[in-house]
DNA sequence: CGTTAGCACTCGAACTTTTTGAGTGCTAAT
DNA sequence: ATTAGCACTCAAAAAGTTCGAGTGCTAACG
C-alpha cells in the first residue's frame, strides 16, 4: 500500500490537484501542461495520469473528459505533497489579530465570532466548538430569586463560561437561604470539574448526614439540576460561502447539505471525535462517514481555555479545498484564541 | 383608488392567488375555471382577468403565459379578501402547545425553539427577536470574580433575560466589597427598566455626593460598562426550508437571499419597524424596501414577555405564501408564547 | 348588454439534432 | 522512455422542432 510514486507522478498529482482546486473542472493533459511549467508532452502526461488513475488516485467522470482527484489523492495530497506554508501570509495573520481584539465579550460571543473569522478568512466556514461542559472546572454558583417559583441558576466555569437555567420550585425558598445554599455549595464543589461536581452531588445527596438538612437537601437538588444537560454548543458561521462553490450550484445538493447542518448533532460527534488528538486535523471527504454527503471536507484544530479544558475549532469546506491556505489559518486561529482565552 | 372591485373580480383575483400559491406557476383562464367550480366561461375570466392587469393587480411575465398576481393584489386579498380563520387546525395547535413545555431553559433557549417552530409549521422561516435590552426592567446585578483582573458581571431583567459581560479591570476589588456594590447597585435601581437605568447611572457619577466615594465610583462605573450596548438578539431558523420554494430553485438568487440573512442588520430594521403596532403585521414583498430581494413577505406579531417589554416574532417567506395559513399560526404562538413568559 | 364560442396568433418549455472541442488510447517514430 | 500523430468518444453548447397553454379579438347568442 505504500506508494511507491516517482516524483515526476507526484508533481504530476499535485499539478491536477491544484489545477481542479483552481477550476473545479476534470482536468485534462493538455491544460496540465500548458498551465503548469512541466516540461513534458501531453502525451506523457497521459501515461502518467493513467497510472495514477490505475493506483485510485484519479477517476474520470466519463470516457473523453479530464481526470478527477479522488479523496485518497488529497489524503496523499495532505499527508506527503503539500508543504504547508507555516507562515501565514502577514495580511491574514493582521486580520485575525485584529478582530481577535473583543474585550468585554462573554465566551460564546468570542467563539461566534471567531467562527465568522474562520469563514471569512478560508472563504468556506467557519465552526466553533465550545468546550463541553463537563470538562470545564467548576468556580461558582448563584441562585436569584425571579418570582416566587422560580430560581435562576448561573454557573460559572474557571474559564468564562456561564451558563443560566431556570428552575421551576415547589415551595417558596427566601433569599438568604438560597444565599446560603450557593455559598454551601462553593466551598464544597471548588475546583472540581463539572463531571466531578455530578458525582459528587449524587454522592452526596445519598450520604447519612445529608439526608434529613431539608436545606442541604434542597440546595443539592438545586444545583443537581443546574448541571444536568451538557448541550455543547457550536457555532457555524458563513454557510452562504458554499453556495459560491460550482460543485454545490444545483438545488437539490444545496438542500441536502443545508438540512444536514440544520441538527448538528452529526457535527457534534465528528467534532468531537477530532478532540482526541492535539493540533490540525484533517477529515477528507467520506473519511468522515458522518458527514455522509460527498464532497465535504474538514480541517480542525483544538484550542484551549484553560488548564485541561479544550474545544475545537475548523474549517468546513468542499473536498476541493486550498488545503495550503486553509491549514494555516486553522492552526494560527486556534493559537491565537487559546491565548486569548487563556486565564492566566 | 378605492378599488370597487365587483364580487365576482374579486372571487377571479381571489382564485387567482390561491391558484398561484398552491403552485407558483403563472395561472391561465382555462386552469382556473377547471379546479375552481367558478360558473364561468374561460373567455369571461380572460375579460375579467385582463381588467385586473390594467388595475395593476396581475401581471404576465410574457404573451402568451398565464398571470401572477402583484404585491398589490396580495395586499388587497390580505386586508379585504382573505378571510383568515380564527381557529387554528387542532393539530397545529397540539403541536405548538406541545413544544412550548419546555420548562428549565432560559429565554434566549425558549425564544430559538420558538423559531423552530415556526420554522416547521409554517414551513418557511422562523424568526424572533428578543425584546430590546432597552426595554427589559432591571432586577438584579451580580459581580463574580474570575482573575485578579477580571469580573463577570451578570445582569438579570424581571423576564428572565440574562447578560453576561466580562470586565476587565486595573486595579483588584476583593469579593467583599463587589457584593457591597451589588447591593448598592441593586438597591438604587429596582425596578427602574435598562433605559432608565442608563439614565440614572450617568446622573449619579455626575453628582457630588458621589464624586469622592471610591467604591461608588467603581460600583457605578462597572456597571455602566454592563450595560452598554444592546444588541438585540434575533433568531432566524429553518432557512433550508425556503430552499423548497421553487422560485428561489436557482442558485444565485439563493446566494443572495442566504447572504442577506447572514447580516442580520436589516432584518432588525425591519422587525423594529413592526414592533411599532401591537398584533399581527403583514409585509408584502418590495413594501418593506428593507427586504429588497424581491418575492420575500414578513408575518409578524408582537409578543409581552413582562408588563411591557415586548418582542416580535413571525415567519418569513415568499410573497407567495399560505397567508391564511400563516397569519393564524403566528398569532397562536404569539399569544401562547406571551402567557408562557409573563412574570406572573 | 354581458357572456360565450371560435379562431388565429404567440412564445416559452421540452425535445431532437448538429456541431464543437477537449479529452482519451493506441501505435509508430524519435 | 518520450512524443507526434491519428482515430475515436462524448458532454456540452447551439440550432432547430414541436407542442400546448395562453392570449386577444370578433361575431354570435340569450
Amino acid at each position: 500500500m505504500e506508494d511507491q510514486l516517482s516524483d515526476r507522478s507526484k508533481r504530476i498529482l499535485e499539478a491536477v490537484i491544484e489545477d481542479y482546486i483552481a477550476t473545479a473542472e476534470p482536468v485534462g493533459s493538455r491544460t496540465l501542461t500548458r498551465s503548469h511549467s512541466l516540461e513534458l508532452s501531453p502525451a506523457t502526461v497521459r501515461n502518467v495520469m493513467s497510472d495514477l488513475e490505475e493506483m485510485g488516485l484519479l477517476v474520470s467522470p466519463h470516457t473523453s473528459a479530464g481526470r478527477i482527484p479522488t479523496d485518497k489523492a488529497y489524503r496523499l495530497y495532505v499527508n506527503s505533497i503539500l508543504e504547508v506554508k507555516k507562515n501565514l501570509p502577514q495580511g491574514n495573520r493582521d486580520e485575525i489579530r485584529r478582530r481577535c481584539r473583543m474585550a468585554g465579550k462573554d465566551l460564546g460571543d468570542v467563539l461566534k465570532e471567531t467562527s465568522r473569522l474562520l469563514s471569512s478568512t478560508s472563504s468556506y466556514m467557519g465552526v466553533v466548538m465550545a468546550p463541553r461542559l463537563a470538562a470545564n472546572v467548576f468556580h461558582q454558583m448563584e441562585f436569584v430569586k425571579l418570582g416566587s417559583h422560580r430560581i435562576l441558576a448561573i454557573l460559572v466555569s474557571q474559564n468564562g463560561t456561564v451558563q443560566n437555567r431556570l428552575l421551576e420550585i415547589q415551595e417558596e425558598i427566601p433569599q438568604e437561604e438560597l444565599v446560603r445554599m450557593a455559598n454551601y455549595l462553593n466551598g464544597m464543589l471548588q475546583g472540581l470539574t463539572i463531571a466531578q461536581v455530578r458525582e459528587r452531588l449524587v454522592a452526596e445527596m445519598q450520604s447519612e448526614k445529608v439526608r434529613y438538612d431539608s436545606m442541604m437537601t434542597k440546595a443539592l437538588t438545586l444545583s443537581e439540576q443546574t448541571i444536568r444537560s451538557d448541550g455543547a454548543e457550536i457555532f457555524l458561521e458563513g454557510q452562504a460561502n458554499i453556495l459560491d462553490q460550482p460543485e454545490f450550484c444545483d438545488a437539490g445538493k444545496m438542500r441536502e447539505i443545508f438540512r444536514a447542518f440544520e441538527k448538528k448533532s452529526l457535527l457534534l460527534d465528528l467534532l468531537d471525535r477530532s478532540m482526541q488528538a492535539e493540533g490540525v486535523q484533517i477529515f477528507i471527504g467520506a473519511e468522515s462517514r458522518l458527514l455522509k454527503m460527498e464532497g465535504m471536507s474538514l480541517v480542525t484544530s483544538t484550542y484551549m481555555t484553560g488548564k485541561d479544558t479544550f474545544g475545537v475549532l475548523g474549517v468546513i469546506g468542499p473536498t476541493r479545498m486550498g488545503y495550503g491556505r486553509v491549514i494555516p489559518i486553522v492552526d494560527y486561529t486556534a493559537k491565537l484564541i487559546s491565548r486569548l482565552l487563556e486565564t492566566e
